[in-house]
DNA sequence: AAAATGATCAACCGCGTATGC
DNA sequence: GGCATACGCGGTTGATCATTT
C-alpha cells in the first residue's frame, strides 16, 4: 500500500512564499504556537501543506535564526562535526545555534566541499585525496597535516562553543522547534548594528527602521498599519497585533494583545 | 549589450521513524 | 503486532542572481 500524501495537494500553493503568507504564518505561530503542523495552514488561512509551513518556519522565519554566511569558525566546526557525524545535518546544526540544517547543508555543498578539495582533502572521507600529493608527502607528514587540521578545528570549535555558550545552552535540533508562546519570543534584529540580547522574556522587534518603514524581519510590506498615536501595530485580516511598550538597549519591546 | 555559464539557496520530494489506536 | 498518520531528515531541484565570454 502506498503512503498517503501528507496533505490534500489539490488547490495547495507551491513555490516561493509571499510576504503576506510569511506574515500570516508568523502571526499564527506567535499567537498560537504550533501543536500540529498539519493543522497550522488551515488555522492560519494558508493554502499550503503543513510540511511546507514547518519548513518555512524552521528554515527562514524562526526568530532565533542567524542570517548571513557562516563564519570561518562556524565553518571549521561544521567540518569537524561532519567528519564525526557524516551528512547528519540536523545533528550538526544542533551544535550551531541559529543555523538550520538546510543552511548548513547548502553551505557544505557550495563552499566547504570546494575548500576541502582545494586543500586536498576528500569532503566525504576527510582524508587526503590526491595520489600525487600522497607521493610527494610521506604518510607520517600526511597524518600530521590531518592532525594539525583537526587540532586547529578543535581549537576553533572551542572558540565557537565559548562564543555561543553552547555548553551551557540546551541546543536543539533545528527542526525540533520548541513550542514557544508569544511571551517567550525574542526577535533578533536583522540589522546587525541594532540589537543586543537583553535576556528579556518580552517579544522584541527591531528598532531602527520599524515601524515607520515596516521593517520586520525583512518584510517590507508587513500587512497592517502603525498607529503612531497609540504606538500600536494594527494588523489586517485578523493578524496579531502588538504594542510598543518600552525601549531597552535600543530595542523596542512589544507585547501581543 | 546580450548570451552563456556558474553559484547560491529556498523549497520540494520521498523515505524512515515515532506514535497512537 | 499491524496499520495509519504525522513529523523529521537528507537528497535533489529549480529559480534567481552574479560573473564571464
Amino acid at each position: 500500500m502506498g503512503r498517503q500524501p501528507c496533505c490534500d495537494k489539490v488547490g495547495l500553493k507551491k513555490g516561493p512564499w509571499t510576504a503576506v503568507e510569511d506574515s500570516r504564518l508568523i502571526n499564527f505561530i506567535l499567537t498560537n504556537g504550533h501543536y500540529c503542523w498539519r493543522a497550522v495552514p488551515k488555522l492560519a488561512g494558508l493554502l499550503r501543506c503543513g510540511k511546507s509551513c514547518r519548513l518555512r518556519w524552521t528554515n527562514y522565519l524562526r526568530p532565533d535564526l542567524k542570517r548571513g554566511l557562516l563564519s570561518e569558525a562556524e565553518e571549521k566546526l561544521v567540518i569537524e562535526l561532519h567528519s564525526q557525524l557524516g551528512n547528519r545535518w540536523s545533528k550538526i546544526a544542533s551544535h550551531l545555534p541559529g543555523r538550520t540544517d538546510n543552511e548548513i547543508k547548502n553551505h557544505w555543498n557550495t563552499h566547504i566541499k570546494k575548500k576541502l578539495r582545494k586543500m586536498g582533502i576528500d569532503p566525504l572521507t576527510h582524508k587526503p585525496i590526491l595520489p600525487a600529493a600522497a607521493e610527494e608527502q610521506p604518510p607520517q607528514q600526511q597524518g600530521d597535516r590531518m592532525a594539525d587540521t583537526s587540532a586547529k578545528i578543535s581549537s576553533d570549535q572551542e572558540q565557537v562553543e565559548e562564543k555561543n555558550n553552547v555548553a551551557s545552552s540546551p541546543g536543539f535540533s533545528t527542526d525540533e522547534v520548541p513550542m514557544m508562546l508569544p511571551h517567550e519570543m525574542t526577535v533578533p534584529c536583522p540589522l546587525s548594528s541594532c540589537c543586543s540580547s537583553s535576556g528579556s522574556s518580552e517579544m522584541q522587534l527591531p528598532c531602527t527602521e520599524w515601524p515607520e518603514s515596516m521593517c520586520l524581519w525583512g518584510l517590507d510590506d508587513w500587512n497592517g498599519a502603525w498607529d503612531s498615536v497609540d504606538d500600536k501595530f494594527l494588523g489586517l485580516d485578523g493578524f496579531a497585533q502588538c504594542q510598543r511598550t518600552s525601549l531597552d538597549q535600543e530595542c523596542w519591546k512589544f507585547e501581543l494583545f
